[in-house]
DNA sequence: CTCCGCAGTTAATGAACGCTAACATCGGTG
DNA sequence: CACCGATGTTAGCGTTCATTAACTGCGGAG
């Protein structure tokens, strides 16, 4: 059987979807865009996804797992609540430059996917929320929950604007530009 | 004629079709969808844009007019860079709260307005930046005008991310929450 | 060698969409 | 009162879309 490379069309289909849905937008992607974008043409897809949504739904669970677990995993790393959250910044800012089509797919899109998987995803998203105030809480004892996800909302509103921006800088210094920015906003006194 | 009020259903119109848009992005909604969100039904939208596309055009140039001037006049009403940047922040975050959905269209369906009005509504957004750029750059004499503008960006995908969390909070100290982040963000050292 | 499952093709189907056409209503104007 | 422009209505046209059906080629297992 194929194997090894079993998942590696799929993948390839997620990645050349996250690019168009970016581009224009879930609706104004068609099937057969899709299919082209991966050498095939049209109907092909459906032998690795029951459908469009599905396949939406699949690229918005797996991204939301990435960040999810990848978030547990640094805000869990280290006690310092400081390092805790250069950690949280700096892996977002990892994934934010590395794939912009994903991240601007996930928070535009999620309204798109129906109810069955739709919960899953918002309970990850959530998630990875809470991870980030979590921390931000041991930051700034005096601030209440819903000001703390705001302000995370808020974070991630400057940390996503990559897709806005990367073509005019380096990757190198706009990572540093995104974290200096984003721990300046999330630590400014109110 | 319908004098004075000449422009009200059209305005209303713009009104529905941002919500719209926004929600389920410019090809997830119908004219059916459009003409049902004002009352009417399917294709008397046409008595008063000549289709779709238009409809898109004129709200996207109207509201990067107004973005536009509303920061030509904030950014050269005083001489002290520091309340500029602030008159700056404080006008767009009025913006983005009181019309959430306008900015969320705004800064996603660009891509979805041919060429002849394209051009004009770049012009503007890019003027709006070049407001923002000018004023931080008298701030920061020693940052290079593609981080500036990289920061601007960042700064706005902050201000903007009001859609995702403003119902979460109340008005009044989401506006100062996003001021002090705004600020921190654009201020902070490098 | 045979068989079978995986991955692809083209053709067809039913629904939805943008838009146009033809007709209706109605408030104000000459 | 007749007319007219503004603003609706419904029906229909051509296109596009997501999905299904029927068929093909192929690489490995028995």
């Amino acid at each position: 059987m194929a194997g090894r490379t079993a998942g590696a069309r799929r993948a390839e289909i997620l990645r050349a979807a996250a690019d168009l849905f970016a581009a224009r937008g879930f609706h104004g992607v068609s099937i057969d865009d899709l299919g082209k974008a991966v050498g095939t043409s049209g109907p092909a897809l459906y032998r690795h996804f029951p459908g469009k949504d599905a396949l939406l739904a699949a690229m918005l669970l797996e991204v939301s797992e990435r960040l999810a677990a990848d978030g547990r995993q640094r805000a869990e790393a280290c006690g310092d609540p400081h390092r805790a959250l250069d950690e949280l910044l700096r892996g977002h800012i990892r994934f934010a430059l590395t794939e912009p089509a994903l991240i601007t797919v996930h928070d535009r899109e999620l309204g798109n996917v129906a109810e069955p998987h739709r919960r899953r995803i918002r309970r990850l998203q959530r998630g990875y929320v809470e991870q980030w105030v979590g921390v931000l809480a041991r930051l700034r004892p005096e601030a209440d929950p819903p000001t703390l996800r705001a302000a995370v909302h808020a974070a991630f509103g400057l940390l996503n604007s990559t897709p806005h921006s990367a073509q005019q800088m380096a990757s190198e210094p706009m990572a540093e530009l995104l974290l200096s920015m984003g721990r300046a906003a999330l630590l400014a006194e109110r």
